[in-house]
DNA sequence: TGGCCTCGAGTTCA
DNA sequence: CTCGAGGCCA
């Protein structure tokens, strides 16, 4: 009985510890593998002697059942808003406000970043969580206990330091992106209702009257100032409340920063509005809080909010627009597109008019027609979307049917005519026409040509999309015939197309222009296997998978004879890509093309057999991310590959090791969550120095 | 058969 | 960067 107690006991603090480490100090100290066997055994342990379970354990943080309704809890220290400023300008004023009070060299304030979420009121007696309210009017709110009760990272209990009797704590409860993302992904497998927003995410989650559903939301909290307290006297700044707070197991931003004056606490904007993309959570902009606690009771209040803090707002990350169109795109593998013509309109600082709405799922789940107004959003990373149709401000008629129709996939390819279908289980509809359709064909070329593949300088998108539009370079194997002279005629000819300038252009100009590309034309000559077999395009067939098939094969003669048989033997090839490469080089047409381009002299080393397989770094598998300093991600691919190692594109727990460069983003995040090994810049440069392959 | 782990394809703007 | 889907392993 005693021993149970006790190893409950033990158990329990080592779980609370892991909390404080993960929550509060962001610094993991047990894998979640331990953690949910930690839980698992306190579990075992209840259920054996169920008068352990008690209220605050961490196993019964979903220990009620639905409710009826909210109750009502009255704020005995109202929670109040702030004030807003939009500009440098109302910043300025805020703190020359402040000045006619407080001395220069006092103006010290505590920056925060203001989360986009809800504002909470936790109330801890003798350390333990009695009840948490939501903001309401301010005066009185609702009793969300039972749900903040599931926000893993809010303590149930305050850690060992001594605390007040009585100690109310505010803060946000908000959404990670990250856990809106996995949310809402796994909500569209289940065909559930998704998520608007993290803001809506969260404000929804704490009013689910059933509990388990708050459990299942992804919610977090951070802490940002203290109300009611009892029995202990309070620091003198608020720097140090958050950091009392933070000893107290409650999660605090890391980005806090306490900073003097007008220029600093603009400074803290700056950088803040900078990050914003990088950070783990939607910000709509920054708090600046005069640290010292008795300047603010001095200053005091006007009407509703305090004189002694003001929020910085950050332009908005979503805005309200008009969809003037939806076009269709082709790709290179005839895939339709639909894109969304926008009234141009700013978000978070860049003009938007194009967002892509996917495919014909994507335009159903969000109902959106032409001419309807949406919400356009532009959150961690920088391509926009739709996130919903303002369905109330859709046109409509005399008897309310709406004016606009539904949106319909085309039936025919709206640049070559052939058929559009749409593969049992795929989500993309197909043009048929392949390389009859010109925008096929277009984009095989701009793929031949990319960096990745034969890597042609000077052949960008607009001339390609000219030479085909003219007709002067049927498939990529024309591409090595051109001329200086048909060059400049193309040009001349695009020139005086309509809504162009006048003709007459400088005549030295415009060889240099074609001088370039056929240099650059005539260099990609030289070339790799590898490069090679993946500028031909074949679907499927990607970096890697080019990689894998250059060094297996050796050369080009043996992959293109190879059947299906065969080639299902190579490592990453199973029965649907097998099929995609024998199939391409089954076809007349391509043999022709890849005959041309030999005899137009493209050519590679041949079976440069690498003896990769003894390498220090054979048998690991590399991630590179961020930008590197000394060289590209590329060059340093390579260098590691020539050790022996495997380059992956993306981060799991087989990743040996993750080079993080400079502005590292979620791949970071999930090295670190999986305990892969990161390694620094330097320590990569350490590595090829010790093994004679420096920079 | 299901559940990872990867790779491939598509995408916006300055 | 993210999503969808192909390949592989249990």
């Amino acid at each position: 009985m005693h021993a149970a107690k006790q190893i409950h006991e033990r158990l329990l603090a080592q779980i609370e510890d892991a909390n404080y480490r993960y929550y509060v100090l962001d610094d993991p100290s047990i894998p979640d593998s331990e953690y949910d066997h930690l839980l698992r055994e306190i579990e075992r342990l209840e259920q054996a002697h169920p008068e352990l379970a008690t209220p605050d354990s961490p196993t019964r943080r979903v220990g009620h059942a639905v409710q009826a309704s909210f109750g009502k809890v009255k704020h005995r220290i109202a929670m109040l808003s702030l004030a807003n400023a939009f500009s440098d300008e109302e910043v300025a004023d805020f703190l020359h406000r402040i000045a006619n009070t407080v001395p220069p060299e006092q103006l010290e304030f505590s920056c925060e970043p203001k989360l986009d979420g809800l504002a909470i009121s936790l109330r801890y007696e003798d350390g333990r969580l009695v009840q948490a309210a939501t903001r309401g009017d301010g005066e009185e709110g609702e009793d969300v206990t039972v749900n903040i009760r599931t926000i893993r990272c809010i303590p149930l209990k305050l850690r060992g330091q001594p605390y007040p009797k009585v100690l109310e704590v505010r803060g946000e409860v908000y959404m990670p992106r990250r856990g809106f993302e996995i949310y809402n992904h796994r909500a569209l497998q289940r065909n559930e209702k998704t998520l608007a927003n993290p803001r809506n995410g969260a404000a929804g989650s704490l009013r689910q009257l059933d509990p388990k559903i708050t459990a299942s939301r992804p919610l977090s909290f951070y802490a940002y100032a203290i109300g009611e307290t009892e029995g202990m006297a309070m620091p003198g700044t608020h720097t140090e409340i958050l950091a009392m707070l933070r000893a107290w197991g409650l999660p605090v931003s890391a980005e806090v920063k306490t900073v003097l004056g007008l220029q600093a606490v603009l400074e803290y904007y700056r950088g803040m509005l900078q990050r914003r993309d990088g950070l783990a959570y939607d910000i709509d902009g920054v708090v600046y809080k005069l640290d010292s606690i008795s300047w603010q009771n001095e200053l005091g209040f006007v009407s509703r909010a305090p004189r002694w803090a003001i929020a910085h707002k950050f332009p908005a990350l979503e805005q309200a627009t008009t969809v003037l169109a939806i076009d269709v795109q082709v790709g290179r593998t005839g895939a339709i597109t639909p894109v969304a013509r926008l009234q141009p309109v700013n978000v978070a600082g860049v003009t938007v008019t194009n967002a892509t709405l996917h495919n014909a799922d994507q335009i159903a789940r969000l109902g959106v027609r032409v001419g309807d107004r949406v919400i356009v959003r532009r959150a961690g990373d920088v391509i926009p979307e739709v996130v919903r149709v303002m369905l109330q401000e859709r046109p409509k008629d005399a008897r309310g049917e709406p004016l606009n129709p539904d949106f319909e996939m085309p039936v025919k390819c709206p640049v070559c005519g052939s058929d559009i279908s749409r593969e049992e289980g795929e989500s993309a509809s197909r043009c048929t026409g392949g390389l009859y359709c010109d925008a096929q064909r277009k984009q095989a070329i701009i793929h031949f040509a990319s960096r990745k593949a034969m890597d042609i300088a000077g052949l960008g998108e607009r001339i390609i999309d000219d030479l085909v539009s003219y007709d002067y370079v049927h498939h990529v194997a024309d591409l090595y015939a051109l001329d200086i002279e048909t060059l400049q005629e193309m040009r001349r000819r695009s020139q005086a197309e309509p809504g162009q300038q006048d003709i007459g252009p400088i005549k030295n100009e415009a060889s240099k222009w074609a001088e370039n590309l056929l240099t650059g034309i005539a260099a990609s000559k030289k070339t790799r296997l590898d490069r090679f077999i993946y500028a031909l395009g074949i679907r499927d067939v990607g970096e890697a998978t080019a990689k894998t098939l250059a060094r297996q094969f050796g050369d080009l003669p043996a992959l293109m004879q190879a059947d299906e048989q065969r080639l299902l033997r190579i490592p990453d090839v199973g029965p649907i890509v097998a099929r995609r490469i024998a199939a391409f080089f089954a076809q007349t047409h391509n043999r022709e093309v890849i005959d041309g381009l030999l005899k137009a002299g493209v050519h590679w080393p041949v079976n440069e057999a690498k003896a990769e397989a003894d390498g220090p770094l054979s048998g690991q598998t590399f991630v590179l991310t961020g930008s590197l300093m000394a060289f590209t991600r590329e060059q340093a691919g390579e260098k590691l590959e020539a050790l022996g190692a495997k380059i992956a594109s993306s981060v799991s727990k087989k990743t040996s090791v993750l080079v993080a460069g400079e502005d590292a983003g979620s791949k970071l995040a999930k090295a670190r969550a999986l305990n892969v090994r990161v390694w620094s810049e330097q320590d990569l440069l350490d590595f090829l120095a010790e093994h004679g392959a420096g920079a």
